[in-house]
DNA sequence: CTATTATTAGAGTATATACTCTAGGTAGTC
DNA sequence: GACTACCTAGAGTATATACTCTAATAATAG
């Protein structure tokens, strides 16, 4: 589930030029990535350098830099998958009536996206200070997840879960939605009194949604008001105290893919 | 307006052992702070070492650590200044019902204060796991942080300024405004086209307590509903895209300091 | 089999970074 | 004027970091 990440960079890698073979072995290129992204997830990308990378997959940096011109072209790449994953998840259909599945199936899936490229959002500003077309890309990532965000309320509305609400108000909803969702992880972390990021729990990081779901509760109508509260309900927090609540160790603890 | 952490400094290095005296030269030891704090704000944490900070002083690596065991010294005081501070617009008064100008008031003092002390938040991952005890500080304060939003709602609610609610329902919407004020920068940031942070306008920050008033909008009762827009309204920002308002060189810049 | 291209190893380098150490100055006090 | 506590300079150091260079090896094409 959280290792969706890593299937896109196996597929793209076999897609490439595969007829039957299954088990072809992984390209350099393709471990790098993988290797540098689970580095980055676990230690922070300001505390993996390129030589930890090259060490940890048994290869040389001069291999390393054979592939990659740079630290910073590493992560552009990574990213690349990250927005394609995301903007896959974040397709909304426009020949149906949206679903509460559908919201789940988007909550659920932003949130693995979230964690499967967790480091992404920790060292964003200075990622995109070092790298002027990944800003240049983020934000055009960022317009188009708002802009799906808003969409989603805007059918939300059509299939009569929400009150519809003015394009303004909409627009500024959304973008609280988005800075919960981005930014949730962070809060866990800081909430948490160890920096060890195994204690992290799938409970707490799907308390996102629980906080998602709180922005929307003002607007629900009264035909799904129920449903959705008992939606939000199974990712409610166990313990009363959301700030504290992170110190329990509750819920099954996900480990490093 | 932006230079209350300042002045917080100089109170400090001069209420100590002053009489009449206005003008005393600032200890070597706060001018490292204050220095640390610009740096820090104007370059983020990363990108400013400890020589730095020295070289810019014009003193030299050996006077600085006379002063501080080490960076994360620095920066730890520099958090207890900003603790104090934001500690200090939080103090909630129990003696009287709270009004739109107290509201008003605290917004805009947060929002003040997450200004001067904005390579924190920038940073806070990565500082949280280089100081122990910076996290637990941390962690205290963000519980307190949160306590007070919570108080406020519950007085806005007691002033019949908003509809009340229960406690699990604010404590969960309190979280989300934490989450929105402590991110806005950040996604301003983002936002831009540019690393320039000179090119951040004031309207453009205080923004965030428009899309904090968005979160309250459903709660408001009828008596207030009107007065809380009006004063939302001022905050809006002038395009109406939200996410695309940001590259617009609209307001008033704001200087370092 | 040979020529070319793709890949890899590994030593090496320039620069940076956090921090130390010694020696010397300065300010106040008796 | 000497003693002491505080302060400062500045050279220096161990380690890290991103990245380079050369030469060797594998893969592939003709």
């Amino acid at each position: 589930m959280a290792d969706r990440a890593i299937q896109g960079l196996q597929r793209q890698s076999t897609d490439a030029h595969t007829t039957t073979r299954i088990a072809e072995p992984m390209k350099t290129r393709d471990k790098i990535l993988l290797s540098s992204l689970d580095l980055f997830n676990e230690r922070g990308e300001r505390n993996v350098t390129t030589n930890h990378i090259a060490a940890h997959l048994a290869i040389s940096p001069g291999n390393l830099y054979y592939h990659f011109r740079n630290k910073s072209d590493i992560i552009y790449e990574i990213f690349l998958e990250y927005e394609k994953l995301v903007d896959f998840y974040l397709d909304i259909p426009e020949n149906r009536p949206i679903t509460l599945d559908d919201l789940t199936f988007y909550l659920e899936s932003v949130f693995d996206g979230l964690w499967s490229y967790r480091f992404f959002h920790r060292d964003l500003e200075y990622l995109l200070d070092s790298d002027q077309r990944l800003r240049q890309d983020y934000r055009e990532f960022t317009n188009r997840c708002l802009a799906a965000i808003s969409r989603i309320f805007e059918k939300l509305a059509e299939a009569g879960i929400i009150e519809p609400q003015p394009e303004e108000l909409r627009s500024a909803m959304s973008l609280n939605v988005w800075l919960v969702i981005t930014n949730w992880m962070a809060f866990l972390k800081t909430a948490h009194a160890s920096e060890a990021s195994a204690s992290l729990t799938l409970t707490e990081l799907k308390q996102g949604i629980y906080q998602v779901l709180t922005l929307e509760i003002p607007y629900l109508t009264a035909d799904y008001r129920e449903q959705v509260m008992t939606l939000r309900e199974k990712y409610r927090p166990r313990l009363p105290d959301s700030a504290d609540a992170s110190v329990s160790g509750q819920g099954e603890p996900i480990g490093n893919h």
